[in-house]
DNA sequence: GTGGTCTAGACCACT
DNA sequence: GTGGTCTAGACCACA
């Protein structure tokens, strides 16, 4: 289960909201393989958005296989894609890393602010 | 002084990117105050793009008081780069820090992988 | 609700009055929180001017955060709209009152004349 | 006499700014008719900037008839240029201050805080 | 449908 | 030479 909230001034997109929370919802757990997704026309109406965009956030983690669409029935949690391997993932962390690092920089903030503002969301991944 | 360059694959708008690096150098002490950044017209050139990106990228930044122009003169680092004010600011970790969070949870990295990967690039920031 | 009205002969950019009349209207309560602007296409066609040119009014008042825009969907007057600094605000009180003294002056009107006038038309801000 | 200074953060043009400095100076009576005036170079040199800034400055007051060069001589404060018939004067002021009050609306002052910032500046005109 | 970005090119204002 | 404004038109992203 899952609770979806927007944020209209947040710059982020409401598509890249929606699929940002499952995501995390995946990650932490919150939600179980197999389990189903609201449909797309139950989410929409409870976020009061458009039906397009709920539709282009699952869309997206589908192709992403993060969720599988059955028609007809539903959407619903995918078997975890496979992961990288050891290699190719501590090169990646790196890269997500230095990229994030320096459009930090550029706003000013130190490590110190940084780490601890993702210590606070430990939770969420 | 400063070196640009454009990554066209980011998905950030180059006005946003030029934007970026300059905030990055005044931040960073590169760009002293008072300094002159190049021409529109040369840097349009030397990234090759259009002169009214380059503009545009400047008249943001003039905007937040972070450059000063002089019609027929040129650009300069403002005497007194703005703080941003504390919500703000707050506003922007949050964003960032979601931003970033939300890909690296897509890469099934823990948050103890991520803590530690930025600690040990403490002395870059 | 807001009437656009622009004067090619006034030397004023097409783009800085738009974003003045805007500026006006939130001030004078003529435009409330939360409203919706015209869309840059409309606008454009009403002023019988480029869309771009539209375009970069919202841009700088979004800057400015008098206004806020949701992409896809429009652009709305911000719920919190900015109060100058003191001091940016004391600059240009300044500069505007040294602007217009220059030009009453240049037409032989008196300090005495000129509060007179202001005087009677209190009412009207 | 009068002594000149620049302000490049004002957002006026410098030739703007000696032009309204002069004007001002004839309408306070600082500059006396038949006065002679820096030479372009000298007032360039003073105030450190281009010589074709002065320049353009003595120029434009001159096609207003505040100035009378003699080649090869120098600048000169001329006898004032005739008035206004009085109903285009009133006219003619009725049309700036309106013009004045609704910039100056925009960005919130109140009546009370123009008509002080003017007062203060009686001496000038 | 909404706004955002970018280009190419013109012309103006200022130094 | 500098930056500023505006146009016409294209293509993208989002709701």
């Amino acid at each position: 289960m899952i609770v979806f909230s927007l944020d209209p001034r947040s710059g982020i997109p409401y598509y890249k909201q929606i699929a940002d929370q499952i995501r995390f919802g995946i990650a932490s757990g919150n939600l179980k393989v197999g389990e189903q997704l609201p449909t797309v026309r139950a989410l929409a109406v409870e976020l009061k958005i458009n039906l397009n965009t709920v539709a282009k956030a699952y869309k997206e983690l589908e192709l992403l296989k993060f969720l599988e669409t059955q028609q007809g029935t539903g959407t619903f949690i995918s078997a975890r894609p496979p992961e990288l391997q050891e290699d190719e993932k501590q090169k990646k962390l790196t890269a997500i890393c230095s990229e994030f690092l320096s459009i930090a920089a550029s706003y000013g903030f130190t490590s110190h602010e940084i780490i601890n503002e993702i210590s606070k969301r430990k939770g969420n991944i």
